[in-house]
DNA sequence: GTATAGACTTGGAATAGTTCTAAGTCTAAC
DNA sequence: GTTAGACTTAGAACTATTCCAAGTCTATAC
């Protein structure tokens, strides 16, 4: 069976599901296929296009339970830059991105190009999860408010 | 340090907008004179509920085309840290922010205490917006992966 | 092999936040 | 006092996501 978007060797996705404790079902392969497949940034609705774009059959539901199970056991993360519309990014190792508020798209940033020093104090009782930086652009010359 | 829900003086708020290019109506003022009274981050809902705490009566869709007017000319700024809930800023200085992922709470970091260095390379013909950084940080002690 | 329990998947209904729409109200200019 | 245009409104519509109850698969016990 050939799946079109599917560039990463099935075995080699099992085996990186059952590394992350997750039992590798066939949806669940399919999924984790797009998204290290190449270094996008998918949300839902993309990801559920493509696992259906061949003769595959996934649900919807099913869709957002991988998603959900797969940040829930640290195998891709959550980029949260538009209202209603969480991006899965399956880069995770630490970086950071630019997100082109006329097109949507997010663009990595290696960490090594932008460093956040003197970590202000955090809030009392709380530890650290993550730091994220956004840096917003848009194409040049498209004011985006008049002065 | 604690004050109460404090109200603005109406007609401070009023040249506030006017210099804003915004035409002060008393549903705007009302919504202008909560968020700005103090530094505090609300979503729309949360804003929708004090303007009509008292015998006020401003719609939700007032509520929502006001936070979109003010964005719009520079008043608020918005922040993306939630799936489905945007958060309105009426801090306009360049500021980040800690999120607390388990209480949902929003607290500004000082510029000068957290530095972005070595800006790399925008995009192609892509001119900044803006440079968000969002430290997420939860209770210590607590699930690090809440199911 | 068959039975079975628990995990997984599913379509569709439900929900939440937000935007849209079309009609009504206010206001400033004439 | 009329009127045009800006503003507000209730509720419908929309979108991304979650929930639910039922059905399917799969690994293990026999």
């Amino acid at each position: 069976m050939d799946m079109k978007f599917q560039t990463v060797d099935p075995q080699t996705i099992s085996e990186l599901l059952r590394t992350h404790q997750i039992t590798p079902t066939t949806q669940r392969v399919k999924i984790a296929g797009i998204l290290f497949a190449e270094a996008a940034h998918f949300y839902a609705e993309q990801v559920y296009a493509r696992v259906n774009e061949g003769d595959a059959e996934v649900s919807k539901a099913t869709v957002y339970n991988t998603l959900g199970l797969f940040v829930a056991k640290g195998l891709v993360r959550q980029v949260f830059v538009d209202p209603g519309r969480v991006f899965y990014d399956s880069n995770t190792k630490p970086h950071h991105h630019f997100y082109d508020t006329a097109s949507g798209k997010l663009t990595d940033i290696d960490t090594l190009a932008v460093a956040v020093h003197e970590m202000p104090p955090l809030p009392a009782d709380t530890e650290m999860e993550s730091v994220d930086v956004i840096i917003r652009v848009s194409p040049r010359g498209a004011k985006p408010r008049p002065e």
